[in-house]
DNA sequence: CAAGAGATCATCT
DNA sequence: GATGATCTCTTGA
């Protein structure tokens, strides 16, 4: 069952824990990825110094001021993409960044497009997993309750959920010991630990 | 295995 | 002109 715009239409850090345990798809051409996403933070408005749209609306982070599922893709360090997928209400800047994925479908093909072929190094981390998935910032602005790249509710087993600050925000002063990053105890195909 | 540095450029000041 | 919501490779033990 694919998520619809009303699930992302929550609050941000709601919308990320209950993304945690569903399924990434991304469809390109013939080939259908799938991964579990197992590693998730999310960027809370105008406040969160962490969050692009702290410094103003801006036309990088745009998309984040627009409707709830949405993809926001971005480029970091000048090479690596970030896929976010945007939550809560029209004009309220938000967003949940997706870290890491379990590979489930089309491993192969993930292999192929990243080096070495571990499949615990194939999506354990945003930039990563992009290019497993061959996700770029042509995607930023698109529709996640499309088909190109969606995410699918298959019913998650039982899991237990980490909570930890978010990943390399340093300057983010107060904002960057807020526990907003959150993980699959014990998977396996996260980022760090 | 851990730590450090370099890569590399769009975006914002 | 500075700075990253990162990754990979190299070094050294």
């Amino acid at each position: 069952m694919k998520l619809q715009r009303e699930f992302y239409d929550r609050n941000t850090l709601i919308v990320a824990k209950d993304l945690l345990g569903k399924y990434l798809v991304r469809n390109f051409e013939e080939i259908r990825f799938v991964g579990k996403i197992v590693e998730v933070e999310g960027y809370c408005g105008p406040h969160d110094l962490a969050c692009h749209a702290s410094r103003g609306k801006t036309k990088r982070c745009e998309v984040m001021f627009g409707t709830p599922g949405y993809a926001y893709v971005y480029i970091t360090y000048g090479l690596y993409n970030m896929l976010n997928f945007v939550t809560e209400g029209m004009g309220y800047p938000a967003a949940v960044l997706i870290r890491a994925l379990e590979p489930i479908e089309r491993l192969s093909k993930m292999k192929e497009n990243r080096r070495g072929d571990d499949i615990k190094n194939l999506c354990s981390g945003p930039g990563k997993l992009t290019q497993a998935l061959m996700i770029t910032r042509e995607h930023n602005g698109i529709d996640v309750t499309k088909d190109e790249i969606f995410v699918e509710d298959k019913g998650s087993g039982h899991f237990e959920i980490v909570t930890t600050p978010r990943i390399g925000i340093d300057y983010a002063k107060e904002y960057k010991n807020k526990p907003w990053r959150f993980y699959i105890k014990g998977s396996e195909f996260i980022s760090i630990k």
